[in-house]
RNA sequence: GCUCCGUUGGUGUAGUCCGGCCAAUCAUAUUGCCCUCUCACGGCAAUGACCAGGGUUCGAAUCCCUGACGGAGCACCA
């Protein structure tokens, strides 16, 4: 109707006519609705057809990804402790876009504050392992604290710019002049000065709160958060990495990763909201140095839902401090380590941070969603097996037979089946108890009837079940069953598996049947420990 | 207070740039049916969303304005 204006008038007629023609080509089937859009529209059944390929990808394209040879990204961790599940967000964000574009990424540990968030040495190995975990390796490992001295000497070049200068302003008062938009006295002093006096910072020669080193902004600009920043400090408490543990003066977050994201030669930044401000404030330093700033996509914050403890890495090391929780693998602990014991996939978890997208609001995890993907991941190589918890003990009369051989899984004869000797009794979870006199089924084993306090062997042949008469359970020998322990998000449950549960090696995954998957993770006395995943 | 940003079903997401192909995609969730010696897997079906109000237009999820709600920054934290 842009074409043609003459239509407009009719504009209500339209639906009418078009609706039927739409309705005759859906009609068609596929292979006729291609050739007829072959035969009157070739260039645009190419585009369809390219299109359906482009939307293979669940992450949109980066911004301006084919200016660039090479798409280069980075993953820069504080190394505060092993990553919970939020962390998992940036790698298998830009580990998906390096494979998609056949691109780079790196791990920087932006560890340049000893004090506040100062770094926890084993962190550093922990991230890295928890990065495997998920399936990805680093084209390059860095440490901020490795590189100081290339801050100092940027800092140095940055002040022969006139784009920094040192303050002994106290925090307050600054930030009173900042929010009038007024400027402090040192911000006039003369490159000399500031030059020595940035000297003396980085040879120790000041404590704490008593000089730091700021970048020259607007100090009108209409954002009071990029005024005069803070480009470095001096921290008293040294670095717990020796190699680091004489430096000082400290360069804050916003310098030294936007020194390091140019001289890394990063193309592409995502980061979080939090740090919307950051590429407005190192934009002035980038503009003193004429660089170009990277492309930047920033997203909103992750919640994920299942859990009662709280994900943050601080958190969580107190809890485990205090005895809440038994370690950062801990079932209820909402790290990546806990879900790695648990027998989930980091593909799984990948999979479901990369459906997040990268939008700016914040968005919640299902943690449904990471089960699904997982199930879909483990169910066809998980061997099932039976898990009776907090099972009631009843003996069997009837003579029913020696041995039960259900299958090891119902999609794959070919691996055989479990041998389960019966004995005189059973355990059954108390909820699959028949009522008096009623039937039920021993998956496996055969029909029995709940009589006189024992279960009695009918001998019937599985179409009771077939009909729908009789339901199937789980059971276990009460003889020659193993003890299990099963760790949960909920805590720990505890019961008897099938014999052959005794003889899985650790990491092995099973399905209890109708209980849900697991991860054998190892033997405590005579007990079997196991890990619940999901249903 | 100042400054940014956002809002599509229970959850996540596509579509928004460039208005019509959107009575809105896909996944997950929930429910029902089928399959089944598991409540797994698989198959089928149902449920369910454009924050609100104005405006522009023949036509608005899409553009404009106002409002509501939510988030972030204004640190010598990252």
């Amino acid at each position: 109707m842009g074409d043609n204006p003459d239509f407009r008038p009719h504009g209500d007629e339209i639906p009418g006519i078009a609706g039927g023609v739409v309705s005759q080509v859906n009609d068609l089937s596929y292979e006729a609705k291609r050739e007829r859009l072959e035969e009157l529209a070739p260039d645009e059944l190419a585009e369809i057809e390219a299109e359906d390929e482009a939307d293979d990808h669940d992450l949109p394209d980066l911004p301006n990804a084919g200016d660039y040879d090479e798409i280069r990204m980075r993953c820069a961790p504080n190394p505060n402790g092993p990553w919970h599940v939020g962390h998992a967000r940036m790698p298998a964000v830009i580990g998906t876009y390096r494979d998609r574009y056949d691109g780079w990424f790196c791990v920087r540990f932006d560890d340049t504050d000893p004090e506040t968030k100062r770094p926890d040495l084993e962190a550093y190995d922990a991230i890295l392992e928890d990065l495997e975990y998920l399936g990805f390796e680093p084209d390059a490992v860095y440490r901020a604290s490795d590189r100081l001295e290339t801050y100092y000497d940027h800092a140095r070049e940055l002040i022969e710019l006139g784009g920094a200068y040192t303050c002994s302003c106290a925090g307050e008062a600054f930030s009173e002049l900042k929010n009038a938009g007024e400027p402090c006295p040192h911000r006039e002093k003369d490159t000399e000065t500031v030059l020595e006096e940035f000297e003396a910072m980085i040879d120790g020669e000041y404590g704490s709160g008593e000089m730091v080193l700021r970048i020259k902004t607007d100090i009108e600009h209409k954002n009071p958060a990029l005024r005069d920043w803070v480009g470095f400090r001096m921290i008293d408490t040294p670095h717990p990495r020796e190699d680091a543990s004489e430096y000082r003066c400290w360069p804050m977050l916003d310098f030294q990763s936007g020194i390091d994201d140019q001289l890394i030669g990063m193309t592409h930044i995502i980061r979080g909201i939090d740090l919307q401000d950051s590429a407005k404030r190192q934009q002035f330093v980038y503009d003193y140095f004429g660089w170009e700033y990277p492309e930047v996509v920033h997203w909103g914050h992750v919640q994920v839902d299942a859990y009662d403890v709280k994900m943050s890495t601080s958190t969580i090391g107190e809890l485990i401090e205090d005895g809440d929780l038994d370690g950062w693998d801990d079932p209820r602990a909402p790290t990546l380590q806990s879900l790695r014991r648990r027998g989930i996939r980091g593909e799984a978890i990948v999979e479901a941070m990369v459906g997040l997208g990268t939008s700016t609001s914040d968005v919640d995890l299902a943690m449904s969603t990471v089960y699904a993907k997982n199930r879909d991941l483990i169910d066809d190589e998980s061997d099932r097996r039976f898990f009776v918890r907090e099972g009631t003990q009843l003996p069997l009369g009837g003579s029913p037979p020696d041995e039960a051989n259900p299958a090891l899984h119902p999609d794959h004869e070919d691996r055989g089946v479990r041998e389960i000797p019966v004995g005189d009794a059973v355990f059954l979870e108390s909820e699959d108890l028949p009522a008096r006199e009623e039937r039920v089924w021993l998956k496996g084993l055969g029909c029995f009837q709940y009589t006189r306090d024992t279960l009695q062997y009918t001998g019937e042949d599985i179409d009771v079940v077939r009909e729908g008469d009789v339901d199937v359970v789980h059971w276990v020998p009460a003889e020659e069953s193993v003890p299990v322990r099963m760790r949960t998000m909920d805590g720990d449950v505890t019961g008897h598996a099938e014999p052959g549960v005794g003889d899985l090696e650790a990491d092995e995954l099973v399905q209890f049947e109708r209980v849900g998957f697991a991860r054998i993770d190892g033997e405590n006395g005579d007990e079997i420990r196991t890990y619940y995943a999901h249903p």
